[in-house]
DNA sequence: GGCAATTTCAAACAGACGTTTAAATCTACC
DNA sequence: GGTAGATTTAAACGTCTGTTTGAAATTGCC
């Protein structure tokens, strides 16, 4: 039996618009581009080995042969998940260096929580299928993911949190954990509601949401997380 | 062939405790009862007929027998779904009848909007999996769950954006919209959330917040929502 | 150019899936 | 109590799944 070699993270897209010459995405790389967008259409157990591979373009038996297994392809898609919170740890870095010595406003670090996310999403190709896979993971939590994300998110969350908390030390430690909380789901609701197989939003209120537009999305999540943050305690009315 | 005569709903839980006497609950809601509860763990796809059967304590056959196919389940689990979307629209007419013939607060609506959801996401055995499957249907939006979100859903939605824009003459109603679906997702979040088998929010809080709490999340999800809708339009900062 | 290692391929595998069948069992009514 | 209908059952069906196989094709190197 060959052995194979080891994948390489990279994220060259597939070029969807040069259809001409193939040869330059390597088959490893195809398939497991060609697994996040088709794991993200009809999720992980729904997919099918041979819709991925039709897809990537090579033999059925390349999955095996380069991934042990399905389930190994899953657990090597899931890694790709980290991209977006990784993004997000970079934005509040980079806002937070800008700051000092002192400390990002508010209404910046909730900027670099939303912004990359949001743009990332509108990479048809690369971005939002990761999402789509996000949503997923968080409907159908799988023992091996909730650990994943414990590991290599929690410790963001709590970097976000801290920020947060120096931003509006007023706030109670518990009060910023919740409301956290709270703003990544309206995140994640508005940019699942935004895929354009769904765009509910945009029909529910008659074309007055614009859901494709990247600055109308940012400037409403950050206005109404920044209010929600600066709202007064819940025991408070 | 027989002909199955038609499922009467009816929301009878499959009486855990009282494991002695069986005959109570007809084969037929068993069979719905341990689907809405295996697909909510794994998924549509994922769960397989014989895991439901074994489940309802019912033979594998009888689910052929008394729903045509797998894909008629699912279209019956379906609109199980309803209800939790239907509480939440007893209570704003509830809150509206009480406030006439004024309009109820901002604070009410919102409270319309999230008491009843948190309520029934305590149901372990009736409401808890159903706000599972809301959130995997959400995640994996089929062709046919998109057209039943469409025709019944959004009605209800229109609904509280009118008495939100009541309470809140001066916000525009693109605004509300925004932030009716961000609120939503916050909602979502924290129900996903205070899963028993994830309780993320609790462990990354070090025990800070109590998401087995019923009057903990509506307090802060109502204090947070409020905020967010009072908060400044989106391009006024 | 020839050899060795790597990669591709068509074909087949066992197992699990949803579904069907026909007989057995139960239930209600005369 | 016997009969017609409804329900339950065990077993099998064809199909599709992930995986394996061994041979063919390709690649890199001396």
């Amino acid at each position: 039996m060959p052995t194979a070699r080891a994948a390489i993270a990279s994220d060259v897209p597939p070029a969807a618009g040069t259809a001409g010459r193939d040869a330059e995405v390597p088959p490893e790389q195809r398939i497991l581009l060609a697994a996040i967008a088709i794991f993200s259409e009809h999720g992980f157990d729904g997919a099918t080995l041979r819709q991925i591979t039709d897809r990537a373009r090579v033999n059925l038996a390349a999955v095996n042969y380069y991934y042990r297994s399905k389930d190994e392809l899953v657990r090597r898609v899931l890694e790709r998940l980290m991209g977006p919170i990784q993004a997000r740890l970079a934005a509040l870095e980079a806002c937070e260096a800008a700051a000092a010595p002192g400390f990002p406003t508010l209404e910046a670090v909730i900027e670099a929580m939303v912004r990359p996310t949001v743009t990332l999403s509108r990479d048809e190709s690369g971005g939002r299928p990761l999402i789509r896979l996000l949503l997923q993971v968080r409907a159908l939590p799988r023992p091996e993911t909730a650990r994943f994300f414990q590991e290599r998110v929690d410790p963001i969350v709590e970097r976000f949190v801290a920020a947060i908390g120096r931003a509006r030390p007023e706030l109670a430690r518990a009060d910023i954990f919740w409301r956290y909380n709270f703003a990544l789901g309206a995140l994640m609701q508005v940019l699942t509601d935004s895929d354009p197989s769904l765009l509910r939003l945009a029909r529910q209120s008659g074309g007055l949401c614009d859901t494709g537009d990247d600055e109308a999305i940012t400037g409403q999540l950050v206005a109404f997380i920044v209010a929600g943050f600066e709202g007064p305690p819940a025991g408070a009315r």
